[in-house]
DNA sequence: GTGAAAGCGCTAACAG
DNA sequence: CTGTTAGCGCTTTCAC
């Protein structure tokens, strides 16, 4: 059985296919009893008016494309989520690409998107450093969230690191902790930088001397373990993970020498990543990116780019503190 | 600058709009100069085809929709990779729409699934139970994956959960264990159900008996330590868990009572959870569910009713054992 | 070989 | 108030 078209509710009201389009889209002045007959007409057939058609008509899809190059991992995911919100369920729907972080994929997808007329992109990463720009058409607005063009061009929204490197400082110092250590994962990553760079500041601005230098390493729970233990002979009081990854290694080798967490060695951990800092023990503190904001603000910025107000430049969504256990609650 | 439309290229080629269709897709008896003619044309302006423009005249639109309840997390990612990769990159469209398992949220999802004239759906969970099959028209087929519908109608695609459980059990006899005790998640899960059933049905064909009950609790490192603590009196020198966060959970126990892994203790998780089971220590053998493989059949099958030859019933794909270190490998 | 015309389902302008 | 018409961009007969 075929879908109704508006021809057939046309023919089951008796009026003209363009009275039953007007009825149905509450358009132009129809006498109260038409749009009733034809809106019963419409309910009896099931009908629902053809996107594609409209859209041809139109000119514009009502769709955008989002294209992740992190296979949809830990990063994307929320940044989508918040991205879907925002376009709000059912108004604008979301073709979803995955590019397997491959550049001849990821054109491939652009040009699919492109032929089937979306309304715009929006380019998710894993990483904050600036990539090469997707090359559109004119016309097919373009955000980047959790990730930046190159050229500086073309909106961004990211987290802020730095904010959140800060945010863990100082709550470190407000819990009265002085002798407080940073552990990281690789100093390429210009996450690992900022988190450090704002961390840096905070004891600063407090006055307090950092406990040792900045580990830079990996975003494992190996790198953890190892780095913990070369940084027990400073006496840390307290240590700023840059993962909850590395922070659930620190704690595994700090309770493996019975340093009690957090009376001794108050720990923060960084993505507030649930499985890991709730199964923690403790559970961890950990600063949160708020990444489902990051993909609503792109989301937002994509809209008002499609309504011909284009946003640039890069901006930032503020970092979250979530406290647990680990930095004694 | 608008897109270019195929009359574009017809004008710039001086041939008609038909002429130029046919020497665009290579249909019908054209001159092979006349279709160098066109292709440079398109090529100059940079024409695609308006896919929406096609969709409408075909009567289909090459994308599909796909659900999930999961908010798109740990299970229906893998799903939904997999499925995009059988899809064909460019070849079918992927629409995303999660329903954060309101089903009022489904509904909306799935009427504009229909309007957008899908070709068909794939439905995914989190969970294998049975839930209320989704509501289309005629017309559009359904696959389910990691999920199936109580109506027992609607082909679905489930990882072998009774298997899997079976390959853990089989792993730890002939790796010469024999006191192998069993920590899973919530017994009101099929899936734990069936991992239960699969390893006490592995261990009945080999003769031994089970060490101690099937211990149901949460999905939850905690849970996994309190369990480990609870089993410790029975002796097992294995123990096969529902989850690798569950395994990670034991592993932390049987560490902080002294018993080595897997010396003493060999551990078995589930999930094959990268993060998780790499991260533990020590590194878990787990049975990955190949759900990334559950995504692909699902999409298979989606395409096979798409073509007019639906499947029925459900089918299972093969867990698969990953040894590391926590069982000897 | 190529062009003209019809039509996919819908909306918007214009008649009546 | 309602019906007719044109046209969105494309493919596909069917004439020439």
């Amino acid at each position: 059985m075929r879908r109704a078209t508006i021809r057939d509710v046309a023919a089951a009201a008796g009026v003209s296919i363009g009275t039953a389009s007007k009825a149905l889209n509450g358009q132009g002045k129809l006498r109260a009893e038409t749009r009733e007959r034809v809106a019963a007409a419409a309910q009896e057939l099931g009908f629902a008016p053809n996107t594609l058609a409209q859209a041809l008509l139109a000119g514009r899809s009502y769709t955008v494309g989002l294209i992740t190059t992190d296979s949809f991992g830990r990063f994307s995911i929320p940044v989508m989520l918040g991205a879907e919100d925002a376009l709000g369920i059912g108004q604008i729907s979301v073709f979803m690409c995955d590019t397997r972080d491959d550049p001849e994929r990821e054109e491939r997808y652009v040009e699919m998107l492109a032929a089937r007329r979306v309304d715009g992109l929006i380019v998710a990463g894993r990483r904050i450093e600036p990539r090469a720009p997707v090359r559109t058409g004119p016309g097919i607005p373009v955000v980047y969230a959790m990730t930046q063009p190159a050229n500086g061009h073309g909106p961004a929204v990211l987290p802020d690191d730095e904010g959140g490197g800060r945010l863990a400082a100082e709550h470190l110092l407000a819990i009265g902790r002085r002798r407080i250590a940073h552990i990281t994962g690789p100093e390429r990553f210009l996450n690992a930088r900022l988190r450090a760079r704002g961390f840096a500041a905070a004891l600063l601005a407090a006055g307090v001397e950092p406990c040792g230098h900045t580990r830079y390493g990996e975003w494992t729970e190996r790198w953890g373990r190892e780095a913990a233990g070369q940084l027990l002979a400073d006496r840390p009081d307290a240590i700023f993970c840059g993962s909850d990854q590395i922070a659930r290694g620190v704690a595994d080798t700090l309770r493996a020498v019975g340093r009690r967490i957090p009376e001794d060695v108050a720990l923060v951990g960084f993505d507030n990543w649930a499985p890991m800092a709730l199964g923690a023990l403790p559970p961890l503190t950990s600063v949160d990116m708020c990444l489902e904001e990051v993909g609503r603000v792109a989301a937002g910025y994509l809209l008002a780019g499609i309504s011909g107000d284009p946003a640039h430049g890069v901006h930032t969504v503020p970092c979250r503190l979530v406290v647990r256990e680990s930095s004694g609650g």
